[in-house]
DNA sequence: GTGAAAGCGCTAACAG
DNA sequence: CTGTTAGCGCTTTCAC
């Protein structure tokens, strides 16, 4: 192949506009030491020459490279676009990310890399080494990963942790697990249900803790007991129905369910068909995440949406800002969920829901 | 924010290794001309300093730039990515296109780019200015923009046509359409099919006019009419439940429907249960893509899937090869379709199975 | 086979 | 405010 070069560069400019090239740099690169009319001259070069600055050269010479890496959770993420079940994460990691990267002038770059493997730091250390890239927008589980948060740390590179709450080095960005749990439950206990069982995620996300957590506390604040109403679940389907079954098979079953997450609460829909339960005047079913799988099921389910195209917006404004110098916002910084209510929630039948409606 | 370097050069290779930064650069790129011994010293020092060769600094020396560009409309892509209704395209382009890159030390970058506006020019002219890529993947619709097409040729660099068929400058790689339209039909004819409606796609796509062909060929080889049996829709779920109605509401309607993408597909589903048709007993249907969506109607639908990851994989190979200066294949490429069978096709009720048997 | 020199396009640091 | 100088990390000549 031919061997390719700049076709206008800022040499280019400098002669059209008859100024150094210092001066096209520093009308780029928008510094406010200069005249209002030299930078309309050199302007008028740039437009006219159709020049854009080479980010391998701007890299080299120590400034930015205008790439931000997303890391993702290579397993995970492989498996979740083989399996073709509707899980956008990606893409709306790149709808809020990307966009914003591009009102800015930088690049998102998905790269995905091992949690578990003994060479996650090689993994890691290379796409920097490789990529220079001014952030990196982790995400979960890798955000409260102690080995890749202290490795980037090490690196004086500006890193948010997405769906994170721990004050560690980088900047953490919540999506409001715990709150939007509870006012899922709260929600739920409005229209008068008072068994409300939670199917919890993998414990390798934080955020399953999180989940847990707000189910708990709504529950409490409602002074609803909750034994035998928690069945562990890790994300996956099969998981779902186990903790399906165990939840509506015994007696005494909740009358509504909270599943973390959409997988599950498919699986929780199709067990409780089996079980001739009807969604949702026999059982009121709530889902997270808001993945497109909850248009399609029967009925469409009431789900609380992950945020996370906002969130990676978010997170890129965050690295912008910390590459410009800013400091970190002082406070946690909460992207919060929104509920889409759909046709999975009903209020119970039977005494139940006069009970509530007395209270 | 400090002025982050390189922290292990090929400068520090060098020292190590007790040799000239040649030789090492040498050993990275893998020319022949390096002793085995020295290539295992130099080797050795890489993988102890852990060094990885900047990519930014590779490109500047005029050398590659381990960037490939994936190209997507923009509107159709960001409209997907909110409207949240499964569509996995880009998803697949990087399951393919970003492993087969991964493989060769390679990156995929996601760019958007509006077809339509009168600065289409600019906005490629400045991604490639900025990002210096090897290579870069063009999909439909911009695969047969002849502005685009010459504009890429003339900067000579490798591109690779998606969803193309035309013997342009760039790599055309066909996704079969045709023929996996003339498989569907082929199949409902051998179910005992006689009147198959289509729903053609948007004719800004070139594989709308293809489906539409392989659909035409089936059913002349079988000797079987068309008229009134082809509806105009535009892929979006809103032209498919018009042109399902047309099909549909009429006198003497189909026995089977071929939809050209799912949304429509889906539209076509529910105008049926609104008509009180049962898919598969009264209708069957075939959808095109096999996007997620079609796991969650009911019936799940039987679909043609359209190969984009195989076919973005392809597409990376094919650049990585131009790249280093192999010819383009002679032959046009063609990634071929396979139909996934699912519960939405049966035979027809009454005589025209019998006379299809007999045939 | 290996090394030394030059330069890719840009910006940081310093002059003027 | 603007221009000059010196690299950034690497690969391409061209010597040896």
């Amino acid at each position: 192949m031919a061997r390719r070069r700049q076709a206008v560069t800022i040499k280019h400019v400098a002669a059209d506009a008859g100024v150094s090239l210092q001066t096209v740099s520093r009308v780029i690169n928008n510094e406010p030491s200069v005249r209002e009319e030299m930078k309309r001259r050199v302007q008028a070069s740039i437009d006219k020459l159709g020049y854009v600055p080479s980010i391998a050269a701007q890299r080299m010479s120590g400034s930015r490279s205008y790439l931000i890496l997303a890391v993702n959770d290579r397993d995970r993420t492989i498996a979740d676009w083989q399996a073709r079940q509707g899980t956008d994460w990606v893409d709306q990691m790149l709808l809020g990310g990307m966009l914003k990267c591009a009102e800015h002038g930088y690049r998102m770059i998905v790269e995905l890399v091992d949690t578990h493997s003994d060479h996650v730091e090689r993994e890691l250390l290379a796409a920097i080494a490789a990529l220079q890239p001014d952030g990196i927008i982790l995400t979960p589980p890798h955000s409260d990963n102690a080995q890749i948060v202290s490795l980037l740390a090490a690196q004086n590179i500006p890193f948010v942790r997405i769906g994170s709450e721990e004050m560690a080095p980088g900047i953490p960005v919540s999506m409001d697990d715990e709150g939007s749990a509870r006012q899922a439950t709260r929600h739920l206990i409005a229209q008068g249900h008072c068994r409300i069982g939670f199917i919890s995620g993998s414990t390798e996300y934080n955020l399953s803790t999180w989940r847990v957590d707000g189910w708990r506390a709504a529950m409490a604040e409602a002074g609803l007991a909750i034994d035998g109403l928690l069945a562990d679940g890790d994300f996956s389907y099969a998981s779902g129905q186990k903790a399906a079954h165990q939840l509506l098979a015994g007696p005494n079953r909740p009358t509504a369910i909270i599943a973390s997450n959409d997988q599950m609460a498919l699986a929780t829909l199709e067990v409780a068909r089996a079980l001739r339960l009807v969604v949702p005047e026999d059982l009121s079913l709530i889902s997270f995440d808001n993945t497109p799988l909850v248009h399609f099921t029967r009925p469409p389910l009431t789900a609380v949406d992950q945020p996370i195209a906002m969130t990676a917006s978010k997170a890129v404004e965050l690295i912008i800002a910390a590459q410009k110098g800013d400091a970190p916002p002082a406070a946690l910084t909460v992207v919060s969920a929104t509920m889409i209510e759909r046709e999975s929630v009903a209020a119970p039948k039977g005494g139940e829901k006069i009970v509530a409606m007395r209270g």
